[in-house]
DNA sequence: ATCCTTGATTTATGCGCTTAAATCATAGTA
DNA sequence: TACTATGATTTAAGCGCATAAATCAAGGAT
């Protein structure tokens, strides 16, 4: 047999407050009414032995394990955990404790995460940037079980799923009419596509709207990292004419620009002007000081887990609106 | 009665399968010969139903809930936010999911933590960089429970845990060093105290080595964090004679260093040189890009981990050497 | 004094699984 | 043929807790 770490158990507390199992459970949940007598000597007898609850047990008895599943692409990325920081703080807060589920980049990843989380009977699941595939989440919610999506773009819309979003198509009409406004013309975007879909519908519709056809060759693809921002800014600022600003999808794209502008001892507004989104922290230290759309991810994280924990109680909820963004004026244009 | 999200359990599948729960169980965890045959039916049963076994249960009977315990300082350092997103990829090869727990600065935050996972039955312990004070770190190990430490810094020596740590006096010696190799005389250091003691003891030891005694004035205190380093240089910097080389604790601070010196239009590294240590990615993007000190989180989260697993499996470990930092060059130096 | 109501406490059961011990079937030995 | 050893399967019990139902003890109304 193996060995258990002897904790005290109910039935301890219960023998030394000389009352039976039920009635320490009694005191502890609050359901049943216990005399103020009792329930003095219940509670002497639980800090006499040191007792603390099992949560296994608790949660196999009672369907509830007090357990969140935050199921994330990674972490290396800035912005996802500084959201799951705050939804830990908050989470933490009811006395929920997080299961951490990492896909890697890799949907299917996952789905295995998910498939797992399934068997430990958590409470609720996040899930957050497409770290699982879309028919997989909506079979989760087949089930009942409480889900709740965060940064999941366009495609949530088919599933009945609250989803908490951000306007990104806002983010990108933000940098791009900013840009207008400093008189540039010739703007050209780097976005990692299909991903950042809305990014570039925001960037087109704004240009259109101020009359300004929008010209493919100055639309760019990269994958939000640093290296693919650095990348096409190169191609970009060789073309001829090039164009005078660029709009990233991303801070570490934006980042990425800067640094070949500096390679090709270009000056930063002054020959080429470069915005990006999210505004992480490196945003602020960068040379110069990257204008960015800053991404409220404290109030995302926030309110995907307020959503979630209703949802938990039973209320059938719906999508809420998108969170606003806004500009954050640096040195970059 | 609270409803169960109704998925098959053992019965359901013996029932189908014609056998008992028991041979099910048997077939599930081999740990008792099963009839080929039987086997078979068994086996077609379990994904006739689409059985997948409750974890939970499987906790509370066998004693192992397949979870790992993580607690560590905040997400938003992107040091413990690596170390966290590998940590989570070896667990997750064998099976484990992570319990994430944050001390967001609080130790006894951490602490608090401790105390839930510990009624949860996690399987073991993994805590960084003192999320939990070390007297709490004591008493749970007291309790048998398998726990590593990881980057604890020097008070772990009175511990009986094993604890994965990093050369950060040899990362202050690298540092240091390089400096003097550049012809440096006057080198100033920002460190967070007492945390970076150990950087401090190897920048110390070798100026002291190289004949160059150690001006008080030109060790500064600061937080790890960017603002600190910001002010501690240009306090440095303004100092008459000044300092032509600065060592910063951490990448961070080091930024900070770098923006302090943008400020006062000093070159870098021309008129001032600034090292690190870290090697986080924004370090790449600096301006100039940051010359500093790796740390290999990637190897540190594997060893922790590992370490964590070897426990769990009965051995006693002791504390396994330093893990060997390295200097990245690039260009502030 | 009797009955009923109300509230406190206990008894009993089960959550889904593991596991030691018991039972059963089968083949091998004398 | 009877008997034992071997391996497959079942039975039984329990992990620690929650909870519905049963029991018990008073107190109030008649």
């Amino acid at each position: 047999m193996m060995w258990r770490w002897c904790m005290a158990t109910l039935q301890d507390v219960a023998r030394r407050a000389g009352v039976t199992a039920a009635t320490v459970s009694n005191v502890l949940t609050g359901r049943v009414g216990v005399q103020a007598a009792t329930r003095q000597r219940v509670l002497a007898a639980i800090d006499a032995v040191g007792y603390r609850p099992n949560l296994v047990a608790r949660g196999l008895a009672g369907g509830k394990t007090f357990t969140l599943a935050v199921v994330v692409p990674s972490l290396a990325n800035p912005f996802f955990a500084e959201v799951v920081e705050t939804m830990e703080a908050v989470a933490d807060a009811e006395a929920y404790q997080l299961l951490l589920g990492l896909s890697h980049g890799d949907p299917h990843h996952g789905a295995r995460h998910l498939e797992r989380l399934a068997s430990r009977w958590v409470d609720g699941y996040i899930i957050m940037g497409g770290a699982a595939p879309t028919t997989v989440v909506r079979t989760l919610v087949a089930t009942g079980k409480p889900v709740v999506l965060s940064v999941w773009g366009t495609d949530a819309a088919g599933l009945d799923v609250p989803c908490v979003d951000i306007d990104f198509r806002q983010a990108g009409t933000i940098a791009t009419q900013h840009l207008l406004d400093r008189g540039h013309q010739r703007i050209a975007t780097i976005l990692e596509l299909p991903v950042q879909f809305t990014r570039l519908d925001g960037y087109q519709a704004t240009l259109q709207g101020a009359g300004i056809s929008v010209d493919p060759a100055f639309v760019r693809s990269g994958d939000s990292s640093f290296a693919s921002g650095y990348r096409e800014a190169r191609a970009l600022l060789g073309m001829v004419p090039r164009p005078t600003a660029i709009f990233a999808g991303n801070d570490a794209m934006a980042l990425g620009v800067l640094k070949a502008a500096e390679y090709l001892g270009m000056a930063v507004p002054a020959e080429v002007a470069v915005v990006g989104v999210d505004d992480i922290p490196a945003a602020a230290y960068a040379h110069p000081p990257l204008t960015t759309v800053h991404i409220p991810t404290q109030e995302l994280a926030r309110l995907t887990v307020a959503l979630l924990f209703r949802r938990m109680a039973g209320e059938t909820l719906s999508t809420p609106p998108l969170l606003a963004t806004h500009l954050v004026l640096r040195t970059s244009t």
